[in-house]
DNA sequence: TAGACGATGACCT
DNA sequence: GGTCATCGTCTAG
């Protein structure tokens, strides 16, 4: 795996395509890098679980942005929730990253955490160690301060199952969590 | 313009 | 394991 995973074909190959790859924040000039465990595929306008079934808004306009673009969005009101998006322009596909492990910057990340432990194990959790907000919504994820580098680690596996905390298309297996490193 | 709800997380038991 | 805080966004009227 060399190419970037966001220019798969399939939204399920980019999701599992990412599992491994590195997240590397900059923000306010310190630096977090985190590698991805658990990502959740969202398929635009054929997902009804997807922000972007009932097609562009304001709210989620760079969802239909290139590949690489960052869509940043607030949920519930009080976190912030991340995703890649997949494919060309105009056709709203998506990975949400919803688990990472902090291998740089683990006294950032856990200041800005508030704690020293579970970091990154849930959407919110990952943006807040990370520093990411709405103000990266649309971001390009090629550039500082928030970059996705690779090829990632080799995961030992993959295993999938039905996303989270959704009523809609609950019958999908497009959560995919790494199971240990193969290395 | 008002009402409903949500791709969650923290805290308490 | 269960409950609740909290507010941006969408949708209907």
């Amino acid at each position: 795996m060399t190419a970037a995973p966001w220019l798969a074909e399939d939204i399920l190959e980019v999701a599992t395509g990412l599992l491994g790859w590195r997240l590397v924040s900059e923000v306010d000039g310190e630096r977090v890098s985190a590698d991805l465990v658990e990502v959740e595929a969202y398929a635009g306008e054929t997902d009804p679980a997807s922000h972007a079934f009932r097609g562009p808004t304001s709210r989620n306009a760079s969802m239909f942005g290139p590949p690489g673009t960052l869509y940043v969005y607030r949920s519930y009101g009080i976190h912030w929730c991340m995703n890649v998006v997949g494919r060309e322009p105009g056709v709203a596909r998506a990975v949400l990253l919803r688990g990472a492990k902090i291998v740089e910057g683990f006294e950032t990340a856990a200041r800005r955490r508030g704690r020293r432990d579970h970091l990154a194990d849930g959407p919110g959790k990952l943006t807040q160690a990370l520093g990411v907000t709405g103000a990266l919504d649309g971001h390009d994820l090629g550039r500082a301060p928030l970059r996705l580098v690779g090829p990632g680690r080799a995961v030992g596996g993959v295993v999938t199952g039905p996303r989270v905390g959704i009523s809609k298309a609950t019958n999908r297996p497009w959560r995919f969590v790494a199971d240990g490193w193969a290395d």
